[in-house]
DNA sequence: CTGTTAGCGCATTCAA
DNA sequence: TTGAATGCGCTAACAG
C-alpha cells in the first residue's frame, strides 16, 4: 500500500467517553443561566454585570469548563477551523522546508485568530478518499498540489464542488470565482533572475534538474528560466533532467548517467536548493571545480543551504509569509463573504553566493 | 508580541454559511429515513438491503452530501480528532526536520484511521491561552515539550487536568498513570555511543554545543554524553555552551567566543547536526582540519546533513517511526480505554561519518 | 443585565 | 430491513 492507504474506522462502543463539564453544570454551580455562562465564555461581557462574571469565571476554572466545540460548531454552524491538504506522493510530505514553513506561518496566522489548522498529506491517487472531501470539518482549506496539469485541473473540479472557500497555494490555475483563491511566490519571476545571472556571466549549455512529479511552482521557475536563456541567447543548449525523486541519491544517479553520455555543461540549475546542492556536492566528488567549471544555482534559500561549500546562489523564497498571507486572506474571506483578490503573488529575491 | 499572541474571535453575523446538505436531506431525495441515510454513511450495510443502499448512494453523490462533524460529534461524544502542541520559542516550529518528521508520521498514521491531526506550534508563555486548553474540540493530544524541568512539570500538571488521553513526545518525565504516555528516542544511549566512539579516538577536550531553550530530549543526550566520558576517561575536559538560538550566526559567534578565550578542543558535540554542521564550518573557516585536529559529532541524521562535507558522524534519530508509533499508541488509547504501556523508547543507532 | 425557548445534524434506542 | 422519537451542548432570538 501507497504511504497514504484509505481510511478506516476505530472509534466503537466500548469505548465510551468519562463525561464532560457543560455550560449547564457549570451554570447551576454558578447559580445563573447556560446563557450567562455562555456569554461570558465567549467575552460579550456587556452583557454580564462583573459580580456574576467573576462567579462564572471562578466555577469555570473550578469545575474545569472547556467549551464544546461539536455543540458550539453544530449550533452556529461553523467551526473556527481550516485544513491544509499537501499531495505528495512521499510520505514524508513535510521534510521539504517550504511545505513545512508554509504550514507554520499559516497555523500561527490562523491562531491569532482563534482558527484551528489541521493537516494531511496524501497521494493524488487517495485525494478522492481524503477525510476532506468525505466530512465537513473545516470552515475553509489551503491546498498544495501536484502531477500533471489534467489531474490538477481535475482534483480543482473536485474542490470547487465542496463549495467552501479554497486557498491554492503554489498554484498557476487562474481562479475564476470569489469561492478560489491562489497563493504564490513569484516563481516565474526567480527563473527569469537566475537566468539573467547565469547569462551576464556567459554560461550557454544548462542543465535543469527537477523532480519528475510535476509541481507547478517548478514548472513555472524552469519554463521562465528557459525561455529567458532562449530569449538571451538563441544558441544557447538546454537539458532537462527529471530526477526520480528528491533524494540526494536519484539527483546524483541522473546526473551522473546525463554527463557520462554528454557534452558537459557550464551550469547547472536545481529547481530547488536540495537538488542544486546535491549536483553540486555530485560534480565536485569528481573533482570538478565549482563555479570555475560549472556554475551552480538553487531555489528557495531555506537556512541548511548553508551547510554546503561553496555557498549557492539561489532565489529566496517567503514560505513562511506566504502561510502568514495565506492565513489572513482565509479570515478575511470569513468576514467579507468572498475573496478580495483572487490571486496574490508574493515576491522573492536573487541572492548571489559564491556557486557563480 | 510574541510569535504567538493570544486567539481574538473573527466569525461574525455577517457571515452566514449557505445552508449544507443534510442527512434528512438526502433521506428525502432518497424516499428513506434519515437513519438508513445514517447506516449507509458509516457502512453499516447489514442494516440495509442493497437496493436500498444503491439508491442512498446515487443521492449522497448526486447532492455532494458530506457528513457534518459537528453534529455527529455532538451526538457520538468524540470526534475522531487529535491535536499536538508542540512548544517552541520559535516561530518555525515545524523547521527542524525532526519536528516535521514527527508530524509527518503521525498525520500519515491517523489518517489510516480516520483521524484528524490539528498542529499548533505555541510558545511556552502562551501555552495557558492555548486552544487546546479552553476548547474540547479533539480526543486526544501530543505535546513537545520545551523549557526548564519546572515549567514543563508545570505544563503537564495543566495537561493532566484535561483529563484526556495525552501522548508526550520526547519526554523524560515518567507517567503514573494509564491516561499519560511518553514516547521517546534512546537519547540517553544516542549519547553514550557517541562518547564511545570519541573516546576510542584518543579525544579527551570535549567542547559541547546546545540551545540555550531547554529540549529534554537535548539533556539526556548532552547528560549521557558526560557521564560516559567522565567515566571513560576522568580526566577528560568538557566546556557545555549554550547557543542563543540554533542558527548558523548564533551557533558561530558563540563558538568563536569560547575558542578565542579557551584552550582549542580536539572535539565538538552538537547537540543536533544543525548545531554540529553550525560549528564545523566556523572551524573549517578558520582552517581547522577536520576531523585531524578536531573531531565533530552531531545527532538526528535527517537529509540536509549530507549538504556538508565531510560528512558528519551522527546518530540516527527515528523521528517519523515515533510519529507513526504515536498515532497507533493513541489509536489503541481509544479502544482500549487506556495505554497499554506509559513509556515507548524507540532505538537510535550511531553513523560514523567522516568527521571523526 | 438575566432567563427561556427552540433547534442546529446526527446516531442510539426502540418500535414496526 | 426500515422508521420515529429523543437528546447530545450550545447560542440566536427574544422576553423579562
Amino acid at each position: 500500500m501507497s504511504a497514504h492507504g484509505h481510511e478506516g474506522f476505530v472509534m466503537n462502543e466500548t469505548s465510551k467517553f468519562k463525561k464532560r463539564v457543560t455550560i449547564k453544570e457549570v451554570a447551576a454551580a454558578a447559580g445563573v443561566s447556560p446563557m450567562t455562562v455562555s456569554n461570558v465564555v465567549n467575552g460579550r461581557f456587556k452583557f454580564v454585570s462583573d459580580a456574576t462574571r467573576k462567579v462564572v469565571e471562578k466555577e469555570i476554572s473550578r469545575l474545569n469548563y472547556r467549551v464544546q466545540e461539536s455543540g458550539r460548531g453544530l449550533r452556529v454552524s461553523h467551526r473556527r477551523a481550516a485544513g491544509i491538504l499537501i499531495i505528495d506522493e512521499t510520505k514524508s510530505f513535510l521534510s521539504d522546508h517550504f511545505n513545512s514553513h508554509v504550514v507554520a506561518g499559516l497555523s500561527n496566522s490562523l491562531s491569532l485568530s482563534g482558527y484551528t489548522l489541521t493537516v494531511q498529506g496524501i497521494s493524488l491517487e487517495h485525494f478522492g478518499q481524503s477525510h476532506v472531501m468525505h466530512n465537513l470539518s473545516v470552515d475553509g482549506l489551503y491546498v498544495i498540489l501536484s502531477g500533471s496539469r489534467d489531474k490538477r485541473e481535475k482534483v480543482i473540479e473536485d474542490l470547487r464542488r465542496l463549495d467552501q472557500p479554497i486557498v491554492l497555494l503554489q498554484e498557476t490555475y487562474r481562479p475564476i470565482d470569489g469561492n478560489i483563491c491562489v497563493i504564490r511566490q513569484d516563481d516565474q519571476l526567480g527563473g527569469q533572475m537566475l537566468a539573467d545571472h547565469l547569462a551576464a556571466r556567459r554560461r550557454e549549455r544548462f542543465v535543469i534538474i527537477k523532480p519528475q512529479t510535476d509541481w507547478p511552482a517548478i514548472e513555472a521557475r524552469v519554463d521562465s528560466f528557459c525561455t529567458q536563456i532562449r530569449k538571451l541567447n538563441p544558441n544557447a543548449n538546454i537539458s532537462i533532467l527529471n530526477s526520480p525523486d528528491e533524494s540526494f541519491d536519484a539527483v546524483q544517479a541522473t546526473l551522473a548517467e546525463h554527463l557520462a553520455n554528454s557534452p558537459r555543461p557550464d551550469a547547472i540549475f536545481g529547481a530547488n536548493d536540495r537538488l542544486a546542492i546535491g549536483a553540486m556536492l555530485m560534480l565536485q566528488s569528481q573533482g570538478i571545480a565549482i563555479p570555475d567549471e560549472i556554475s551552480v544555482v538553487g531555489f528557495n534559500g531555506f537556512e541548511s543551504r548553508r551547510y554546503a561549500r561553496p555557498l549557492i546562489t539561489t532565489v529566496i523564497s517567503p514560505a513562511y509569509a506566504l502561510g502568514e498571507t495565506a492565513g489572513k486572506v482565509m479570515i478575511d474571506r470569513f468576514i467579507k463573504g468572498s475573496f478580495e483578490q483572487n490571486e496574490i503573488v508574493l515576491p522573492v529575491y536573487l541572492e548571489p553566493g559564491e556557486t557563480t
